[in-house]
RNA sequence: GCUCCCUUCGUCUAGAGGCCCAGGACAUAGCCCUCUCAAGGCUGUAACACGGGUUCGAAUCCCGUAGGGAGCGCCA
């Protein structure tokens, strides 16, 4: 049988590295197993639902690679199917019409609850033949009364749960329109979803849910209830900690396929393994290994995978990713020679794609600004000198590569008797602009042999004229 | 309140009765390497929530306790 999954956000606020992580669990499993991906937006509560959130789910999965096979579906473009089900329920006794006001419902449950029970639907109107004047009825399934729901949940176990815990939820409102739980139902049978991965506050709507699809003859689907994320403090994900959408991480300078290996590692592993790619991931994934308990975002580990990420990568391929945060800094360059080799010299320094480009801004600009204490530490009079000794030598290579230069430096460090330090520091300054930078000799090749020059000779005049 | 779920280093986790005086990773401390900053290497600090059982033997099984979370809506 082939396996298929789905990611079913709701557009009411916006998509998280939580639902992302679901959605990666969904989507790896139906890969693991040669199956089918449908990506279905739950905007049934037009209230809430927001244009933006479904921008920012639809981009998202496309940014993160997270690719359906089918969708995406949108629940208010199947209202005309829910009736029709409802229909059908109605038809067979398996759902009734509620009269009960919202009123009398509200004061029934502040009863219960002042009784110390759990609030619930009694069943007040289960066997009433007749309408209630005046009131527009809400429709409710008949769920039944007793006997027990067990799930075998592939993270969990098995779970059990009394019928007589549940209560006749309302499928439909009085206006007509259908429910979420009741939507679910209906699109999990119709769409054929074999495997529901889901965060785990859905684990209580779940026998709920298997007695709806048992009452329209269908066999649920094997269910799988992740653990939620937690904020880095161990408490729920927050705006402020982590409750960003997922395009921000894209904004920061994370590749995607860093935050999918932070995201699956969190609350999964596989032997010793830290560092996955897409390919290993799908290849090693199972549903089953997912742990049980909640886990807290760590921002460190992923910025530590990210750099992972970028050191393993072909620099080629981070060059568009660099090119995007150059933009944003107002700089940029088709030198995709140029771009590689800052990828190569700064993916080492720099945990994300953003922070490389602020430091290559130097690469990029026809001048630097001289940062005031590095130059006073490295410009002053022994430095000075250095850069006159090393204009020369540098002007005179037949051939500018960092061989060649590094050549030029270690030469005359030795001439002096002195490390290459006291060399590479003042040149580093008087280029860069700052006493950090990549290796000398490969900064200055990518810099060109022109713009070091002019770099060294700006540098000698300012101290001139200062 | 009721029902359900969860509990190994600060964090993510390994561990399915002896291989564990608990392993890996991030973070953190020290050292090494070194032209800066990094990256990298090495070393260290650091955990089985608690209490009872079962067993020759328990992080692993059972029972409680505590703590945390979710659900209990004409929200999803």
């Amino acid at each position: 049988m082939t396996v298929v999954t789905r990611f079913a956000p709701s557009p009411t606020g916006l998509l998280h590295v939580g639902g992302v992580r679901t959605a990666l669990y969904s989507w790896l499993y139906a890969r693991r197993m040669g199956g089918r991906f449908i990506l279905r937006v739950e905007d049934t509560d037009r209230e809430r639902s927001t244009e933006e959130a479904v921008r920012v789910i639809l981009e998202g999965m496309a940014w993160l690679g997270l690719t359906a096979d089918e969708g995406p579906y949108y629940q208010t473009q199947r209202f005309e199917r829910y009736r029709e089900v409802i229909g059908q329920m109605m038809a067979s006794g398996h759902a009734y019409h509620c009269y009960c006001t919202k009123e009398e419902l509200d004061a029934l449950r502040e009863q219960q609850i002042a009784r110390k029970e759990k609030p619930r639907y009694t069943g007040i109107c289960r066997d009433r033949k007749e309408p209630r004047p005046g009131v527009q009825p809400v429709v409710r399934f008949r769920n039944p009364t007793e006997g027990t729901v067990v799930v075998e949940d592939l993270v969990h176990g098995t779970v059990t749960f009394q019928n007589s815990e549940l209560d006749d939820l309302i499928i439909a409102r009085s206006d007509g329109t259908p429910t979420y739980n009741f939507c679910v139902v209906v699109d999990d049978k119709d769409m054929g979803i074999t495997h529901v991965i889901r965060g785990d506050d859905h684990l209580n709507n779940t026998p709920r849910q298997m007695n709806m699809l048992r009452a329209l003859g269908a066999t649920p689907p094997v269910y799988a209830h992740v653990p939620m994320i937690l904020g880095p403090d161990g408490a729920k994900l927050s705006k402020r900690h982590g409750a960003v959408s997922v395009l921000q991480y894209e904004e920061e300078g994370y590749l995607p396929d860093a935050l999918l290996n932070y995201l699956v590692r969190l609350g999964w592993s596989h032997g010793d393994q830290e560092v996955f790619t897409r390919e290993e991931m799908i290849a090693a994934f199972d549903i089953k290994d997912v742990g049980k308990a909640a886990s807290a975002f760590n921002p460190e580990k992923l910025l530590w995978l990210n750099q992972q990420h970028m050191m393993r990568a072909e620099p080629a391929a981070l060059v568009p990713y660099l090119r995007a945060q150059l933009r944003r800094l107002g700089l940029d360059s088709d030198d995709q020679r140029l771009l590689e080799g800052i990828v190569v010299s700064q993916r080492e320094r720099a945990k994300t794609l953003k922070e490389m480009a602020q430091n290559s801004r130097f690469f990029f600009t026809e001048t630097v600004d001289i940062d005031a204490k590095a130059a006073a530490k490295h410009l002053s009079g022994a430095g000075l000198e250095l850069l006159v000794k090393v204009r020369e030598p540098l002007a005179a290579l037949p051939h500018w590569t960092a061989e060649a230069i590094h050549g030029v430096l270690n030469d005359l460090a030795t001439a002096l008797g002195a490390g290459l330090g006291k060399v590479a520091q003042p040149v580093r300054v008087a280029v860069t602009g700052t006493a950090v930078s990549p290796p000398i000799d490969a900064t200055l090749e990518l810099l060109g042999r022109e713009r070091t020059l002019a770099r060294l000779d700006a540098a000698l005049r300012s101290a001139a004229a200062g």
